[in-house]
DNA sequence: TCATAAACATCGGATTTACTTATGATAAAA
DNA sequence: TTTTATCATAAGTAAATCCGATGTTTATGA
């Protein structure tokens, strides 16, 4: 039997011209070799596949392929030309036209943030696949990361692993959601509906809650220092069942503005006074490795696409003295 | 772009290997390479194809591919398939069970005796193709074998070429055509019908004759020698024609027995008295150069129908004292 | 018939490639 | 901190590969 590492992609090329031109010389010079190799590469291969390939007519007579010959061609003009569509691939890859980004997720920038991103990505390069794998652990979506499982994903800030670029995309204020025609909260004049609701007002009212989730559990912890205590009438992790109680009217609900179907015309959103702490979203990647050019583009529409949906980071000092 | 000649077949395996075994070191290991030897393999192809291949997380985690990775190694599966493929066609090809002979003929070999051998040969070997190229020529045929466009050709001899390995098949006899209840020819008594005709008894009889057919000229030649002047009234090459003239009573022919469909009830075949020159049939074969089993098998049938339709070679001083 | 040309094989030598072993570097795990 | 499991790198050597020159064979043409 043949053994596969005798055989060499070369070999394949000089059958091919050799086949092609006719003759040995030929073969030499569109291969730019010398007669002596394309004929040392010839016995070589015929040595690796054990059969005999040329029919050698001795004197001024071209040469031709035996049947051994003919059906080791066959095969491999297929693994020249899939060789050819490898190159072509990665041609691809290296163009941004083709690749798979795989990202990890959660939920409240499921809704609205990636599908924009990735609508906007297919848009221009039909070529890509994109993988979502939502978590609603940070630490579970950093491990995929860093294992090479996934190769982007949005985050809740703060993240300090060093492992890790770490791009801000922006933040994510909590607000709070009333029903559309509630009397309690929008203030003394329907007409002029308030934007912002001083928190105090909220002691005691009825609150939908989302369960277990860390977003909450911080809100509460903001609430309770300010020695305000909700009531909570219902608990459930589903967003959307959450915008449904409210639309009814059970009670009112604090979410991260991004998690919001905004387009429900039965919801009013308003903001809080003073404001409760933001979320910040971040967007992490390895620090290490190829970064295909799909994913370039992947982060740069998810940064265009924050700077629309999400309020901008707060300056530090160290980002002022950095520039000038 | 990527230049297949910096590709190697052993990277591909090196690259599938790694895959599989998530590690350089089991690669190596599988692949009975040390561990360096992998990873300068993995370096090389990186190179080649101008991409990472891998990531490789510093410390002991396992590698993994990058999306390029997958890519190439999408290719590299069925590039190696393919090889495995062809190791097996060519297998096969040395089994015999698998191959193509290209067999040059002339008509009246071509009606009976090839069909036998050919019928044969495909009923143990399904995998194996006959092509035939049927030419008038002899000369033709040589040259067809020579220059490796047959692989074998039947031929009439007699044929001395110092290229070609010649095996005598067997000898042809010429027949006499008569419809069955001819009245002129078939001797004295029609219950006994003879089976040998005096030439002289030609002389002025009507025939049927193959235009400019070598077989027929020297057939001419002989009767002309012999003092004897047939009255040709109809001439054709068609050999099934010739042989319906005869069945209708238009006149004798005089042909080789190989190409007579033998199984008519129509026609009487009679022998000369005293015999004209028979043809010697021959297989030819180039001297040089592989030959292919299923080809031998072709052979080798040959040479056994022939045993049992064509008279056997006269035997020859040569031959006599060859034995003992 | 003899020289020429066209084809492939082979030899010798230089260069390049591709292993192996040994060692280094890194980071997780113990 | 030490150990362990990774991969990378360096140095040396064995093998492969290529070129140039030359040899062999056969058809062609003078």
């Amino acid at each position: 039997m043949v053994n596969l590492r005798d055989l060499d992609i070369q070999q394949l090329l000089t059958l091919r011209a050799i086949a092609e031109e006719g003759s040995f010389g030929g073969a030499a010079d569109v291969l730019r070799f010398s007669q002596s190799a394309v004929s040392q590469q010839a016995a070589a291969l015929e040595k690796a596949v054990g059969h005999q390939l040329f029919n050698r007519p001795k004197g001024p007579k071209p040469a031709s392929l035996t049947e051994a010959g003919r059906i080791l061609l066959e095969h491999a003009e297929r693994i020249l030309a899939r060789l050819e569509q490898a190159g072509q691939e990665l041609d691809d890859l290296a163009a941004g036209t083709k690749g798979r980004v795989v990202c990890g997720t959660f939920q409240s920038v499921s809704v609205e943030l990636l599908p924009t991103v990735v609508g906007q990505l297919l848009l221009n390069s039909p070529g890509v696949e994109v993988e979502l794998i939502e978590s609603k652990s940070n630490a579970e979506l950093i491990d995929l990361l860093v294992s090479g499982k996934i190769d982007v994903s949005f985050l809740v800030g703060p993240v300090d692993d060093p492992r890790l670029q770490i791009i801000e995309l922006g933040q994510d204020p909590m607000v709070l959601l009333a029903p559309r025609h509630d009397e309690v909260l929008i203030g003394p004049d329907p007409e002029v509906p308030r934007t912002a609701v001083p928190i105090r007002e909220l002691h005691e009212q009825p609150f939908i809650a989302q369960r277990e989730e860390s977003d909450h559990l911080r809100v509460e912890a903001s609430l309770l220092a300010a020695g305000i205590k909700p009531r909570y009438v219902f608990r459930t992790n589903d967003n959307g069942a959450v915008q449904a109680m409210v639309r009814t009217g059970a009670g009112y609900s604090i979410m991260p503005k991004l998690s919001i179907d905004e387009t429900d015309p039965d919801i009013r959103i308003m903001a809080f006074d003073p404001p409760l702490p933001k979320r910040t979203i971040l967007l992490a990647l390895r620090k290490s490795g190829p970064r295909i050019p799909a994913l370039q583009t992947f982060i740069d529409l998810s940064i265009s696409a924050s700077s629309e949906r999400l309020d901008a980071m707060p300056v530090t000092v160290n980002a002022m003295s950095g520039s000038v």
